[in-house]
DNA sequence: ACCAGAGAGTTGTGTTTTCAAACTAACTGC
DNA sequence: GCAGTTAGTTTGAAAACACAACTCTCTGGT
């Protein structure tokens, strides 16, 4: 497997002996984005907020999610401003829980996991249609803003610091 | 999660008294997509796959998975028809794990995580890059494609099977 | 005044998963 | 015949999770 020369000492200690415990995962957006939002339920949280049930009782029933659990979400969630809790009443103190403007962009992931769900699960019935504002149901799609093509096409080439050299192993090319 | 089961007066029977245990989850494609692709590691297992990693201890070092829970991933996604496992020598038995196209067909999540990622935590320095086959670095949009516009605007309204009523709970209007 | 119930959690107690490192097994290449 | 590669298992310990029950503060009915 390529000397891939000089590396930092992580990798090369790591491949010495069988790899006993230095693992270097690569510095990754996606990554860092499931840290935040990869657990259970946190992106069904994220689901129910978006379709306009805000309080605690509602996404404990809509999710399944236990409410220990729910609460811990709930309040990571919040810590990483992606939903804000806001009180609705005072006497008896509540909450009632909102998606921040980021929040609502990860609308797009729950757009193009149910998209998938629905082709590969749900091949001929969908249990939820969301309707566009175009008034259509929406069927949704990954495009390239630049040229407007699909963006899932090909083989595509990742760059930058999170990359590393040698570890695709020669094996180089597309699926 | 996503108890489907014989449905029907559960939500009543939960919402009668206390809701003492019965949550009744929707039905949701997002939902059943993460039961096979929302566990840790799983979803950067199919971004190295996409990266033409394709071996057991690659994918180890490239996302910092423990083996024994990487085996596990591999098997189910596997099962799930996400991922192909393939021999590459006989006499030492070993394989490789290829995308299969639903594989790559989840694609479009990363490719969302990453967006959101790079936006919301590396605001000015993505980590990496995707170079999109027109030539530019990949920037993704996600849109109708009945009408071609942006996907996630203003209030989607969710019908089907999936959707309860009773639920939102006197909080209508959107974000 | 009294009780039922909503709402938003917290607490306590088990059950599962995950983790990290070590170990196995079957080879290759020198 | 030994170092090294590859693809996993095994093994305890640690963290996450599930579930029911409980708290605390009101509101609404009678």
């Amino acid at each position: 497997m390529s000397r891939s020369g000089p590396v930092g000492t992580a990798a090369e200690a790591a491949k010495l002996h069988g790899m006993p415990k230095e693992a270097q995962p690569r510095e990754c957006s996606i990554a860092d984005t499931l840290d935040l939002v990869g657990e259970r339920w946190s992106l069904l949280v994220i689901r129910e907020l978006s379709h306009g049930v805000r309080r605690f009782d509602g996404i404990v029933l809509n999710t399944g999610a236990s409410r220990d659990i729910l609460t811990a979400r709930l309040r990571k969630l919040e810590a990483a401003g992606i939903v804000r809790r806001e009180r609705y009443s005072d006497h008896p103190v509540r909450f009632e829980y909102h998606l921040t403007p980021a929040g609502v962009e990860l609308c797009d992931v729950l757009i193009t996991l149910m998209r998938w769900g629905d082709r590969h699960l749900h091949p001929d019935d969908p249990p939820v249609r969301w309707q566009h504002s175009c008034g259509e149901p929406l069927d949704a799609m990954v495009i390239c803003r630049h040229c407007g093509g699909e963006a899932r096409v090909g083989a595509h080439s990742p760059t930058g610091r999170g990359v590393k050299s040698g570890n695709t192993t020669h094996t180089a090319t597309a699926q």
